[in-house]
DNA sequence: TTTGTGGTTATCGAAAACGATAACTAATGA
DNA sequence: TCATTAGTTATCGTTTTCGATAACCACAAA
């Protein structure tokens, strides 16, 4: 699997897990003291984020970060 | 938990798994390409590395990204 | 003593994340 | 029509990863 490949797979997984708990990406951004225009580009599969920052955002999202991380 | 302390436990999961293993550092680091020095300065918790860094350490360890990520 | 291996530390330049901000589109509702 | 909300896209400056390289230490084997 390419990298670009594996970004958009783990960007659809938050955005799934965003909208499963019915917040924008606006309230997730700001619940992580992240960019809303970074969140955008996160769930498009733009960004190779740190882990730090995937840790933050399953922390928002309220699930671990192997559970954040377990995707097809 | 500080996201010092974070990396630091990310550090020592990936140090016991290279060790169970039987790897050196630099078997590790050359297996996904990335620099000796770089998997010294990841494996004392000084760097807060991206997603696809450890996906590639996952995947040179023969884990999973979630099991990876797995410790407590 | 010399050589090799494993690990640490430092520096340099390039690339990319990230914060901050702005402009824009589309959809919804007053 | 106007305002609001959600999301996208772009730019700028700062910070940090990362590749590359080098120097260094400790230890063990020849």
């Amino acid at each position: 699997m390419t990298e670009a490949a594996f970004l958009k797979k783990l960007a659809g997984r938050i955005k799934e897990l965003r909208e499963s708990k019915g917040m924008s990406q606006q309230e997730l951004a700001a619940k992580l003291d992240y960019e809303k225009s970074n969140m955008s580009r996160l769930e498009s599969g733009l960004i190779n984020p740190r882990i730090a920052t995937l840790q933050k955002v399953a922390k928002a999202l309220d699930v671990t970060l192997p559970e954040l991380l377990t995707f097809k």
